[in-house]
DNA sequence: AGCTTATATGAATAATTATACATATGAAAT
DNA sequence: ATTTCATATGTATAATTATTCATATAAGCT
């Protein structure tokens, strides 16, 4: 890990543990939404959609473009797609139960 | 991003949206440290950098090693390297001021 | 201008997570 | 077996972050 990259790690990191922003992530990787779309698809007030958008916004993990009166959001697929193919290899390696970690109860065995 | 990796995406990042396991991956990828090394070489308490050692471990985001009474951690290099690559890249191109975003109080503008 | 639709913001409360202190476990040495 | 060193755990409190509801802004339409 390069030096001093900690800050934005923990920006990034921060904003990306949250369950509503990444299953905001997941429908926008389908196709670009506008906030209504958002709202209903994942059954969420648009208000939070709105609010959590911010950050995701704000840290370019999405883009946003107008169209009339309507925000549509789309994903940023070069940075998004490398994270989850990263999580991805490391869960496929690491968590075979999905999840539901084997590690559970014996992490001081792990060696 | 591929369905299903949201409950999985949202332990991981979680799990690393924290300051002080920030700097502890930071620290051990400099060299492998035991416990009280790492509480040193951070200026934080034991039983801190045990706390925050528990979700690491648990993740295998590193490797813990026996040596008599010290417990030897190290990073797991494969994943904590390409995720941060990831990021660096990510931030080289968005975040020019590295981290004290230009965006702030622009948002709205972004397209 | 006034109305409607779409989105953003503010602020209070709820939920989650981090931290610190006290203590327990566990391994090696005397 | 007792002492010392190294690490882990329990738990209460502090700090952070999420969520909700109310409201504001803003664009397009009549």
């Amino acid at each position: 890990m390069k030096k001093g990259l900690t800050a934005i790690c923990y920006k990034f990191f921060t904003n990306l543990s949250n369950p509503t922003r990444l299953a905001m992530l997941e429908k926008l990787a389908e196709k670009p939404l506008s906030v209504n779309e958002l709202a209903q698809s994942l059954g969420q007030e648009q208000s939070m959609i709105s609010h959590n958008l911010k950050p995701l916004l704000h840290c370019r993990f999405i883009y946003a473009e107008r169209q009339g009166k309507k925000h549509i959001y789309s994903v940023n697929q070069e940075t998004i797609n490398a994270l989850f193919t990263v999580i991805e290899n490391h869960a496929k390696k690491f968590c075979p139960s999905g999840g539901k970690c084997l590690l559970e109860g014996e992490m001081q065995n792990a060696s």
